[in-house]
DNA sequence: ATTAATGTTCAGAA
DNA sequence: TTTCTGAACATTAA
């Protein structure tokens, strides 16, 4: 499921292609599937879009977007299943957005000319925004800073402000964006901290260890290109695995000795009604 | 053959 | 106000 890193990887593996090239066309794909949830209408994103230059891509916190030279930009929402591909598609009955781009060639060789939104569950979201829509679709109101960007002032700023259990609060994209359920997990086994603490009751020490271990699970995760789980539905740009799963700490790992202690097992508890993995004995209920 | 489970986000309820 | 629940969806495992 694309979070953070998984959407990096994406930004990364697709910047190359796409930056600096001009849109043929913007097209939503006649899928076997309910159509893509797009904004404004389909036909309104192909006309303001078409022949426009992408001048950037960029990523906030799990959403792509790609600026154009008009100052509107497409902000595009994987949600559970969807990927941005510069590559054959795993199926082509999946495929729901399609940008042609201008044909370059680079270093003697040719670039692809096709940018593709393939989304098996079909949950994904894609909008035509102006500057302003921007402002207000991803202002502080609706996202939180980027996960990345949080500083240790940041986590003391903002995680008071909720009684919710850690693992929760952590998922809450207003409170801070980019981080999901699986990378949740990983964060506060790393940090040592249990997922049913009350954020507002976290003291300095732990709010400490919570942002570095926010920094080095991200980090780590995009250096491995993300985490391909056992359903195989993430795939980066060029259809290929991530490897940050092979470095799990407890994400569905449930029953297996836990890689810090080796003495307990991991347990799975529903939070939320979420899974989240931890270690009982290294990330006790209180110390 | 049904049913549950998967996990992100939003709308609407508690 | 804050927190929680269910729905959207396709696919797989039980």
């Amino acid at each position: 499921m694309p979070e953070l890193p998984e959407v990096e990887t994406m930004v990364r593996g697709i910047r190359p292609h796409v930056e600096g090239r001009r849109i043929i066309k913007a097209a939503r794909c006649r899928c076997a599937y309910r159509p893509i949830d797009v904004t404004p209408s389909a036909r309104s994103i192909g006309q303001r879009s078409k022949g426009q230059l992408i001048t950037r891509v960029k990523r906030l916190a799990k959403r792509i977007i790609l600026e154009l030279e008009s100052g509107d930009a497409f902000v595009i929402e994987p949600r559970m299943t969807g990927l941005m591909l510069v590559s054959d598609p795993p199926d082509r009955t999946h495929l729901r957005f399609e940008w042609q781009l201008e044909e370059r060639v680079e270093k003697g060789e040719r670039n692809t000319e096709t940018l593709l939104f393939w989304d098996r569950r079909g949950l994904g979201t894609l909008r035509l925004y102006s500057q302003q829509e921007m402002a207000e679709a991803l202002g502080p109101s609706k996202l939180g800073p980027d996960a990345l960007s949080m500083t240790l002032d940041d986590w003391r700023g903002r995680l008071p402000g909720t009684q919710r259990a850690v693992k929760v609060a952590l998922l809450d994209q207003k409170l801070v964006a980019g981080i999901g359920n699986l990378y949740a997990s990983e964060i506060l086994h790393l940090a040592r901290i249990h997922p049913g603490h009350p954020s507002d009751r976290l003291k300095v020490p732990h709010l400490k260890r919570l942002h570095a271990a926010t920094q080095q699970v991200l980090q780590t995760a995009i250096r491995y290109e993300g985490s391909t789980l056992a359903d195989g539905t993430y795939r980066n740009a060029l259809n290929q695995n991530g490897s940050y799963q092979n470095e799990h700490r407890v994400y569905a790992r449930a029953d297996e000795p836990c890689p810090t202690c080796g003495k307990s097992t991991i347990v799975r508890i529903v939070q939320a009604q979420r899974s989240t993995f931890y270690c009982q004995r290294c990330q006790p209920e209180k110390w």
